[in-house]
DNA sequence: TGGCCTTATTGATTTGAGTCAAAGACTGGT
DNA sequence: ACCAGTCTTTGACTCAAATCAATAAGGCCA
């Protein structure tokens, strides 16, 4: 059984959906399957600060071949919080017509597969392989939801930058012996705005981990950290 | 296709196991699958402000039959968010080894299910009704998880208030023509620690919604929504 | 019904993060 | 290599919610 769905390589429709599918494949069903879904994946490509173009009143499945992307919700009154990022081989389900509205933005020049939900789940609804490695998306990304619900409500500002850069480690670090590099697609802007906080609590608390000792940068993306396990602490994990 | 499982009517096993099975019957494997359901199942009985017994080291599914519950996360130094609140016919995932620790908590007593996620997704990974039913409970969570993420980054009590009541007004009150009568299973301090405020900020916004006329209330759990629409905006929703 | 214990409300004070403001550092284009 | 514009850092001050503290109300049991 597969779960996890793959990056694509390549930013031509057919390596994308290629990369796609490639993770689900396996049944006798799958050519049928993965000729209707051919037929009604919409591929987009967004640059770099703009907007996936969806149809905002219908619930949308996309699939994030290469790239990186937030997830914004906006409240009344223009505020605006990063729910998720996500990256090369992340299945993102976003919903209309919700409390607040939603919409995907590319971090970095991202090549993506929107699929029509609905349309999605009645295509895929026959098929195990598919539902599975959905709902295994499904519960990490809420799982992950969770663990920012805990941070948003409950942790400061130093707990919140450490646990989000412990958590991008784990996704997209080069991590060795306790030491991990990152290279953060994201402004402080974006992690201010992912963690409740604003761009100068988030310049103050990483100058307070560089203080510390815990993390170095350079320039403005690479991090150094240096001791995973004590920025983990520092993070409130368990 | 059925997405909705059903709440229980009453307390005994057999019940409890009908109830979760019957929104989900209809296929031929389906008798196979009830049995070894069946077998992997434990019937739990959570009294009032009691935890479900839950092995720690492994990720739980709980269907819940009636009654209500919290979900709550623990930190380091003892601070707790509650997750997300469970009622009649919900279905919660409760993951082990997260940067968090989880426990399931009954407001009221509750009877409940419990699988052990892995298992359950063995036996049930071939069956596409349960899946569609599983994906659509986790993408029901995740949605609500994120419309919490919101209310936590961005917004202020008396917004994060006047949205939880209307989550609540949704899911267990009996509204009509914009009036809604709800009854809190839970307590301030509950309605705090899933807000990420302090129970004497929880009053002081009842206060205030009370005074604006918002709300009406009686006793610790009786809430009068006067004006629905008015205390949606009131929480910022879109 | 009365008494006791728990939960909720209200008030005074403190504090951590937000806001406003200014200076410094990257990055991309020419 | 330089320049312009954007992003980041740092500092001074403000404010919303936390904390501390005391009173009031609600619910439960004898």
């Amino acid at each position: 059984m597969s779960n996890r769905l793959i990056p694509a390589q390549a930013a031509s429709r057919k390596y994308l959906f290629d990369a796609f599918f490639s993770g689900l494949a396996g049944t006798e069903a799958a050519h049928e399957i993965a000729f209707k879904l051919g037929k009604l994946s919409q591929t987009i490509n967004i640059e770099r600060g703009s907007m996936a173009p969806l149809d905002p009143d219908k619930d949308a499945l996309v699939y994030v071949g290469n790239g990186a992307t937030k997830l914004i919700a906006s409240a009344l009154s223009g505020r605006e919080q990063i729910v998720a990022f996500h990256f090369a081989g992340d299945l993102v389900s976003i919903p209309a017509g919700a409390w607040h509205s939603y919409a995907l933005c590319a971090l970095a020049d991202t090549d993506a597969l929107a699929f029509p939900a609905d349309e999605f789940l009645e295509i895929v609804g026959s098929e195990p392989i598919f539902l599975c490695a959905l709902l295994h998306q499904s519960l990490t990304a809420l799982h992950r939801c969770r663990d920012k619900a805990v941070g948003l409500g409950r942790k400061n500002a130093q707990e919140r930058l450490a646990s989000f850069l412990v958590g991008m480690a784990d996704r997209i670090g080069s991590t060795k012996t306790g030491e991990c590099v990152l290279d953060l697609p994201m402004s402080r802007r974006d992690i201010g705005d992912s963690l409740g906080l604003t761009i100068e609590t988030i310049s103050r608390q990483f100058s307070e981990l560089r203080l510390a000792g815990l993390v170095q940068t350079t320039g403005r993306s690479r991090v150094l950290l240096c001791d995973l396990p004590a920025l983990a602490q520092r993070a409130g994990h368990i």
